[in-house]
Parts: structure tokens; C-alpha cells; sequence
DNA sequence: GCGATACTATGACAGTTGTCATAGCAGAGT
DNA sequence: ACTCTGCTATGACAACTGTCATAGTATCGC
């Protein structure tokens, strides 16, 4: 009776990402989750018979899959494309986010590493691999710009790491100035990479 | 009786901060927070009567004080100061804690607005003052190298933002080495700021 | 001695958590 | 009609949360 919505094992994932980037994930309760969605307790205990650790892990396997969707989809909206273009696109996601939702949620990957990197949750794997995809993703975008491989890694890493950085800063100051401040800022540097 | 150790109400912060990096805010309770201080309930509730957000507020605000401590022991420790020897200094901190403690704490920063810098959290203003001191701490610094305010407040941005996102990196792939990346990458942006 | 104050130590309570167990429903195969 | 399967819907449970209430102890002023 809700309609031709997706169905409820895909509104559950992307209802716990939305949930676990917002407030985390010990924050995020089943039944939240469950609610959001508009799907019943059944429905989880049936989909995810994993509990709690399989919907977040299968929560940030897609959300690694959508931040590399989208560094990929930089191509396409650019015509003369640069390093500093695509970490301009990469940002420009967040500044609409931000701004549109007022700074309710953040990065699931950073909440999830924030309160689980430290020990060993089964989370552990699904992050990694979240965080490996997007990176590879900032990588074969550089490649294409010409930039050798060895090179391109560094940069996608400083990439992510000041994309990061500047959305938590974003986010506590109600401000997504940051976000401009480094773009601008690490613009010369990631151009002066593509000789 | 516990001896000649700290005072039980700084312990608690102390504790409460090292907890809070290591799982975040929701996940550390008032009872794992005086057990790790070895104080008992009631003291928490006597030096606390704010309860679970003083605490918490408190070991913000503290943390805070620690990132400006540290930034600012950097004019003592080089004898020819740089931007990026700042920088350096700034993560080596990091990189030791991480290496030193098996990844288990990050930054209670970035745990705690990870978790509720979406909301209207009570922890939202200590959270914003200790990041706010940060900053000013690392402005600082800039600033008596040469630098010019204008200037030096957007290159602290800058650092800042890459040295969490790296921070976050190094924990989900238990690597230092995204550390010592950023390090090296940044290193000639922002020695060029100092004319 | 007395009392007051600072601090410590437990018990209890309502609310929430993740998970298990069970029951119900629809539809297809035969 | 029948069962089997995919899915939905609730009830219950033990474990835990933050907080309140209360009782205890130590230390100081006098």
C-alpha cells in the first residue's frame, strides 16, 4: 500500500544511511530505521537476518558506491576537465546538502569511523571497502586527466582527506564557507599536478 | 584514598574524552566513563549535576585546550619555523596516538559532531568553542611567522580539515601513511603563503 | 563533643536497545 | 483444497541507558 516506492529492503539502506550520517550509528536504532523506511520489524528480521551490523555494512557499501558514482560522474558535466574541477564537483555535493537539509547530516563513513574504526566491529570490512571504492573512483578520474597513477593516489587522498575535514568543520560551525575555503585553497596545488 | 593521582572530577574528563574519541559520544556511557576514571557514580553525579552533556561538554572543551596547547608548543620545539613544519608538528601527534594506541582513539571532535552537529544539541556550543580555539591557536601561530591574518585563517582551515579527514582515513585503513601524505603534499602550498 | 559540608557509594526506575519467537498474510505450484 | 514459500506484523525478553533518591563516610570549623 505505499505505493510503487523501491522496496522496502532498499528504502531500509537508505534509510540507515541517512540515519547513521545524520546521528551515527549507535545513535540510529533498529526501529528507527525500520520507521523512517516506512517497513515493519518483520521485514528487517527478514531481510537482514545479520541484524543491525548487515544493514549498516550494506548502508555504507552504498553510500561508498554513491560518492564514487558521483567523483565519476564529473566527466560528464565538465568539458574541459582539471583536478581542481573535480574536487570542486566532489564539494559541491556536500555544499548543496548541507545547505538544503541545514547541516543535518554529515558523512556516514566518517560517523561509522568515528565510533567503530577504533575496535573491531564487523563494520570494519564494509568501511574499508566503502572508503577504498570512492578512492579508487578520485583516482581513475585523475588518470584520465593524464596524471600518472603514483601520483594520482596522493592527491585523491589529500582530496578526501580536506573534503572530510572541511564537512565536520562545515557542520559545527553551520558554515559551509570551509567547504569553499578549500576548494579554493587547494586549487593551484591539485592543477600544478596535471603538467 | 586513591592516592596522589588527579582529583576524581578530572579524571572523569579525562576519561570522558578518551572514550568518547575511541566510540563516540552514544556509545560511551556514564558508567564506562567512571569506571575508566575509577570514581563511582556518585561523584559523577555530584561534580556533574548537568549530567552526561556537562561531562561530555566539558571533555570537549578540554580537548579544545589540548589542540591549542600542542599548536602553539610548536614555536618552542622548531628552530626555524615554517607553515608546514606546523603542520608536521600538528600531525605528528596524531600519528604517534594512532601508532602508539593501535588506532583505537580518533579525534572527540570529530566523533562528537559526527553524531550531533546535525541536531540542537546541548554539546553543539562547547563543541563549536573547542574547535574555535583550535583554530585561533593555529592563526596564531601562522601569524607570528609573517603571515598575514587574512591569510592565515583560511590556511588553518586548510590544515585543520586535511589533518581530520586524514586522521579518519588512517583509522579506517590503519595506515599512518595517509598521514604523512597529506604532510607532504601540503607542504609547498603552504610554505609559498610565507613570502 | 557537635554539626555542617564535601564527597562517595548503592538501589531503583522508567525508557530504550537489539534480537528472538511466533503468528499472520498473500500467492504460486500441484 | 493443499502445502510451501516470501514477506509482514507483534509480543516478549534480557541487557543496558541516564537519572533520581538516599544513605553513607570523611573532614573541617568551632
Amino acid at each position: 500500500m505505499a505505493g510503487r516506492a523501491r522496496a522496502p529492503r532498499e528504502r531500509m539502506v537508505y534509510s540507515a544511511a541517512q540515519l547513521v550520517r545524520a546521528r551515527g550509528v549507535a545513535a540510529t536504532g533498529v526501529r528507527d530505521v525500520v520507521a523512517h523506511a516506512e517497513a515493519s520489524r518483520g521485514s528487517f528480521q527478514h531481510y537482514f537476518p545479520g541484524g543491525k551490523d548487515q544493514l549498516v555494512g550494506e548502508a555504507l557499501v552504498w553510500s561508498g558506491g554513491f560518492a564514487a558514482r558521483w567523483a565519476a560522474a564529473y566527466r560528464e558535466s565538465a568539458e574541459d576537465p582539471s583536478p581542481s574541477g573535480l574536487f570542486a564537483h566532489m564539494v559541491r555535493y556536500w555544499r548543496e546538502d548541507l545547505t538544503a537539509r541545514r547541516y543535518e547530516g554529515g558523512c556516514p563513513m566518517m560517523a561509522t569511523a568515528a565510533e567503530l574504526a577504533g575496535g573491531d566491529s564487523p563494520l570494519n570490512e564494509p568501511l574499508r571497502a566503502a572508503a577504498d571504492r570512492w578512492e579508487q573512483a578520485v583516482v581513475d578520474e585523475l588518470v584520465r586527466m593524464g596524471i600518472a597513477a603514483a601520483r594520482a593516489r596522493p592527491l585523491a587522498t589529500l582530496m578526501i582527506s580536506a573534503l572530510e575535514g572541511a564537512l565536520m568543520l562545515a557542520r559545527v560551525h553551520r558554515d559551509v564557507g570551509r567547504l569553499d575555503t578549500v576548494v579554493s585553497e587547494l586549487a593551484p596545488l591539485l592543477d600544478a599536478a596535471a603538467s
